[in-house]
DNA sequence: CGACCCCTTGAATTAGATCAAATAAAGTGG
DNA sequence: CCACTTTATTTGATCTAATTCAAGGGGTCG
């Protein structure tokens, strides 16, 4: 299969797009719109209930909960490809943020939900999509879980590495595995429940170690997926499941074949 | 609307049987089979795909991930008429076990899927169902990215008093709100992600400051309800809403309506 | 060039894990 | 029904890890 009609597919109709009739690929067309943001621009308020549904086609989007004391923590990433919205509303008390400029194609929800209900691939489409934000979900339960922030940061690359399905979020720098998400200090500490400081300290100390190499701060090129998978504290067969491609560096030939993904 | 009759539908039919048609329900029944596991039986096993789907008929069950060094992390509690299982199957890493003895309804899960595919209705419930899922996981995530224990096992209450919707779970005791789930210590701290030891001197401390009052070790009597929220360090408007029906107490009239739930 | 933002590094404090033990509750068998 | 075993909870003391407070580079942009 091409790679890159694939990745065009994905960028265009999100994670269902390719299991979709040509028929209702075509209705959901009609129904886009992108709209594109800024970075940091506010996409959904807490309390909010959007008036569209859609998905990620450029940028990262940050799904976030607002804490009293002007805090906040973040309960999950989005990227390119990932659904974003209530399909059946319900208020989540959550905010949505743009963490790079992005690039939303929405749906208007009302007429979005009319199509899945005369659509079943549609309906089944979105069923899927949804089970894999609830995987995520409880990926992400499991990350915050860890007790040191070694753990966490160890859990978030490998979550990284396995969950990416567009090329800049993960790719081989020097023949390596690399998360490269455009994700500053501030937004990963928010993300694993601590503060820069933490996670400064703990890159320099994986880096010591030679777990991971550090071109730019945004940069992670795993040296040692062994190592990582231990820090984590978790064994290979669960959350952390890694893509087959990218077992073959310093393969851990013990890990078992990843989900098929999209 | 008569409350033990919805309960008594919500215990056979689980989270999306009021919303079906009669001959759904029907069919659905038909396929139905009552598994019965005792205390700390292992209902799903890491890397297992369960044969069957289904809903909790009684008692309550752990989904926790299992860690390398033995420890467990518990990712979500399903109590009565939640759902469990993957719809379609996709390997979650996850382990599933009975914290107390259970009744699951269960049906096969090949011949759901195929009632789903006839059942324009049942369909609309398990995407509900699933995005109730969703939701809770996300809560969940919420709930563990707290930064100290004290915040953490706020927050557990509260979710606790907004989500349980049948009455072992949450009732009153001497006319306050009350959660008694039947979960020891051990599993409240593997919820929480700390230890026994922190658990027990935050119920101590909470119950020094007021808080709570904690007659047996498995009930939590809810004196200071805004004390709570604040202890959990999020505003009411998000993750734990409290339902109305609760707020009559020393209520707090900021509070938000909660979600219609089921 | 200065203002600003982001990342890193250092020192002090604190919360929580760990180790260890006492107390309480629940089941078991006589 | 009681002594006894087992399990669950509480409490204490120590030690480690992470937050907090504070300051020092290294970029970019006007």
């Amino acid at each position: 299969m091409n790679i890159s009609n694939d990745t065009a597919d994905l960028l265009r109709h999100g994670a269902f797009g390719n299991r979709l009739e040509p028929a209702t690929l075509k209705r959901l067309d009609a129904l886009a719109r992108v709209r594109e943001f800024r970075r940091s621009a506010t996409i959904m308020a807490p309390g909010d209930v959007l008036p569209f549904v859609g998905h990620v086609q450029s940028g990262i989007l940050r799904v976030e909960k607002l804490l009293s004391g002007g805090r906040q923590q973040i309960v999950g990433l989005l990227a390119p490809c990932d659904m974003f919205g209530h399909i059946h509303a319900a208020r989540s008390g959550l905010a949505i943020e743009a963490v790079t400029d992005v690039a939303l194609r929405c749906y208007d929800r009302p007429a979005f939900e009319s199509l899945v209900d005369v659509s079943p691939d549609l309906a089944h489409a979105v069923l899927l999509s949804v089970l894999d934000e609830l995987a995520t979900a409880r990926e992400w339960a499991v990350l915050l879980s860890g007790t040191t922030v070694a753990a966490r940061f160890a859990c978030y690359l490998l979550i990284q590495l396995r969950r990416s399905r567009l090329p800049p979020a993960v790719a081989r720098m020097h023949g390596r595995p690399t998360v490269a998400l455009p994700i500053g200090r501030s937004d990963l500490a928010h993300c694993l429940g601590t503060t820069v400081e933490s996670i400064s300290r703990t890159v320099q100390r994986f880096t010591r170690s030679g777990l991971i190499r550090s071109d730019t701060p945004l940069q992670f090129e795993i040296l040692d997926l062994s190592g990582l998978i231990a820090a984590a504290d978790c064994d290979g067969r669960d959350c952390p499941v890694i893509p087959a491609e990218l077992q073959n560096n310093r393969g851990e030939p013990e890990l078992e074949e990843c989900l098929p993904a999209a």
